[in-house]
DNA sequence: TGTACATCAGTGAACGCGCGTTCACTGATGTAC
DNA sequence: TGTACATCAGTGAACGCGCGTTCACTGATGTAC
């Protein structure tokens, strides 16, 4: 819930506003997503907590496929964003990618483990915006190993695993050291 | 959709009858939610394909969140099951989990990789049945790597993570590629 | 610069729909005698 | 073994609810003169 003040007046009419609340919405929709799934979001709770009323929704995007297609698009740049600073150090980003705060940290971390299974059974047009993050991710990883994909392939694949798995794990010990142990096998490649 | 015949009489009254509906209801609830999420099963659809009406859903099971987690642990322990076979030899596990023919089978796949991300997010009863079998999967596979948790810690999140990841692409050809490549670098280990 | 007006961002009532759940009922089962 | 009856598996109408979407409306914005 934001709590968005816009002063004397309690709607925006203009023109920038209007980008600003698209953008408020999406990224709200980036954020649900990846802490409640592809399904979670609902039309009218996504534009309460925008700060709108759920009529408006329709001035921003055709549908609610729509939206959802945006909001992973969204979320997949943001984490990609978020792991470019490690793009030249394959261990830093091993222990960025599998460290507890980044598990704990669902609506703000990698879309990929937060979606993967919601995606698998996807249509092919959400498929295919995954895709192609899934192909990029594998090829910079690929550039911190000497050029190695099939490497940079298992690489990702046990990121994606170990932080999807370790967020399942209830057992907070447990998962940590499901973390740990494959951060250092990762870490010997 | 089951095209139960049950003769003369279309409807079964009987005790044996009833565990009988139960099991249907159950294996087909096992299947749907690999198929298609946890969230996608209603009851009324779920008791349709079960060849029965809705309303006799609430004799079998207290409410649709107890089929749940019933569904959930019927479905982890089927797939289970399937790579029991391969307990004892770390190769063969690596070639069948990884093979096109498992990616492209959801609903009679590992219950795991269908649905990591959806128990990551779910309730903590939910998550404690998934993660049982996430740690009776790693110290299945240690056994045949000698004993190391670690390297079996890596192993199955990769496993889990390439078959997730190849159900996302797009590309067949490029699907196959990741399958194939982490099968390779997981076979090396 | 000031005024008159067209535009359009956002509101909130209303819609049809599918959902989970309840319940009075039907009729076969299975048991007591 | 046969009969009378209690049990109970399954049916289907009904419920309240939240959903996505539509639309007539409000009032600030921004532009033509």
């Amino acid at each position: 819930m934001l709590d968005v003040n816009l002063g004397e007046s309690a709607m925006g009419h203009s023109q920038a506003e209007k980008a600003q609340s698209r953008e408020r919405i999406l990224a709200e929709a980036s954020r649900q997503v990846r802490r409640e799934g592809l399904e979670s979001v609902s039309v009218g709770a996504l534009m309460k907590s925008a700060g709108l009323t759920h009529g408006g929704f329709y001035g921003h995007f055709e549908n609610r496929a729509a939206l959802l297609t945006e909001a992973l698009q969204r979320a997949l740049q943001d984490s990609a964003a978020r792991s470019r600073g490690a793009r030249e150090n394959f261990g830093g980003l091993v222990d960025a990618y599998l460290s507890p705060d980044h598990r704990d940290s669902r609506e703000s971390g990698c879309a990929m483990a937060a979606l993967a299974s919601d995606v698998a059974r996807a249509d092919d047009e959400t498929r295919a915006v995954m895709s192609r993050h899934v192909e990029a991710f594998i090829a910079n990883v690929a550039k911190t190993l000497g050029g190695d994909e099939d490497r940079a392939a298992l690489a990702v694949s046990a990121l994606v695993g170990a932080l999807t798995l370790s967020r399942v794990m209830i057992d907070p010990a447990r998962a940590d050291a499901l973390l740990e142990a494959v951060r250092k096998e990762l870490g010997a490649l």
